[in-house]
DNA sequence: TACGTAATTGTCATATTATGATAATTAAAA
DNA sequence: TTTTAATTATCATAATATGACAATTACGTA
């Protein structure tokens, strides 16, 4: 790591890091004082990411993310099998149950939602795909790490000690591990409004014969509305959701 | 323009490209024989594009699309004003009319959708979000480009004289111009199973107050579902929610 | 229209680093 | 294990990315 000469190419690629959703405007004189490089090659690389339409010029000497991402995203989108064949179940799982169903992928160290399935009325105004999560709140990342292999959890804990503690998980990995172990042993995952104090989530694990995991599907409604709900029988639903899913993709 | 040496930022980016929703996974060593370059560049520039999130490693030494991408769309649609702002107006629509509605973007060449509102039972199944389109078939890009300066319309003219005799549409320019120009104060354009047989469409621009497009609002149906439409009613409708989202914009 | 200012692109010498050939290593398969 | 393919490291060299500066273009204002 230290500072060892970052390459131009991936110093170039680092443009896209500064475009965030509150922060989606740059300037070209920004973006050579946030590089620290000079304006003249501040505007070389925002012309080439340009000319691949990953930035496009906004109003007044300002740029934003382009629209080849769309296209790039949706490129994605068709060729992703378990949101192919997810989308059907997900569709059954909402006109069941009245709750939006979530489609959620592990990236690496990333987690992210890659598709939602509205109810007639939609828990939140929502988020929709794309918006990344943290680690360890929620139930699709807990039913995703539950069904890791036990090195890759490690690497996990040993990486985010902060995050953890801040979640409230165990800081000893003994614990932490079987904390984890429960809940691949019962198969799904209820967080009462850990992510967000209003709502509550049901997940289950998507994942190969192999047991690599493919992600996780849940059920998100808000709290309140959970007080009158069989959870077991949710449970149920959606877990058989997810092998059915996990089935059609393997 | 010849072959004036290509920038190795340029020649990374270009990775990109190769990817797209029929070949979706690509080899390393494929990647090289596609940009003319040794396999460890080949490796090099993988490895760069992951380490962005870009790509990812798939199954079997194979590469495709990476996370990042749904992320940075995520943050365009959440900072886009247009979309903001048309969402309700086009909930709206779908709920009068019983049709699906999309919103499309002109960026620079390219014609994109941006937003889709489906209906209860959608026009098909559906593309969706970052479908690239055609620009000279179908509503949406008749009214952006209708609506365009006449130089940059001349410039569009120029570049693509195959595309536009392959849509039936005048080789002249005088005659292509008039083309536009009639749509243009006609308002709307009604598009009859120009882009697919079995649908049409009925489009109208936004554009801000200085007259810059901004998009296109569309109503899709069947064309057989068209029967029994007040042409001019549903015109009405898609240009009132057509004006009054480009005025929430400016 | 012309002017003045800011934004953007061109020029060029130099240092940086991207590249290919080859070798070494790692991962996967048998 | 052995064998093969996939991936990374090494290194000399050619390629090119970079900054300083100048030239030009775009843009708002008088």
């Amino acid at each position: 790591m230290s500072d060892k000469s970052i390459s131009s190419l991936s110093r170039m690629l680092s443009v896209l890091d500064l475009f965030t959703d509150t922060h989606a405007i740059w300037s070209a004189e920004a973006i050579a004082q946030a590089l620290d490089v000079s304006v003249p090659t501040s505007y070389r690389y925002v012309k080439l990411l340009a000319d691949a339409g990953l930035l496009q010029r906004s109003a007044e000497s300002q740029f934003s993310l382009g629209p080849r991402i769309i296209t790039l995203d949706h490129f994605m989108r068709v060729s992703d099998p378990v949101l192919q064949h997810a989308i059907a179940f997900m569709q059954e799982l909402v006109e069941k149950t009245g709750f939006d169903c979530v489609l959620t992928g592990l990236y690496g160290n990333q987690v992210i939602d890659t598709h939602r399935e509205y109810s007639s009325n939609p828990a939140e105004l929502h988020y929709g795909r794309g918006r990344p999560r943290p680690l360890f709140l929620g139930g699709a990342p807990k039913v995703m790490l539950a069904n890791l292999a036990p090195h890759a959890l490690h690497k996990l804990f040993d990486q985010h000690t902060a995050e953890i503690a801040q979640a409230g998980l165990p800081s000893e990995w003994a614990e932490f591990r079987k904390f984890y172990s429960a809940i691949r042993k019962t198969g799904y995952y209820y967080s009462n409004g850990e992510l967000e104090p209003h709502l509550a989530a049901l997940a289950a694990v998507l994942q190969k014969t192999d047991g690599s995991v493919l992600g996780a599907l849940s059920l998100v409604a808000p709290v309140k509305r959970m007080a009158v709900i069989d959870l077991p029988k949710m449970a149920e639903l959606v877990m058989r959701a997810a092998r059915d899913i996990s089935a059609r993709v393997s």
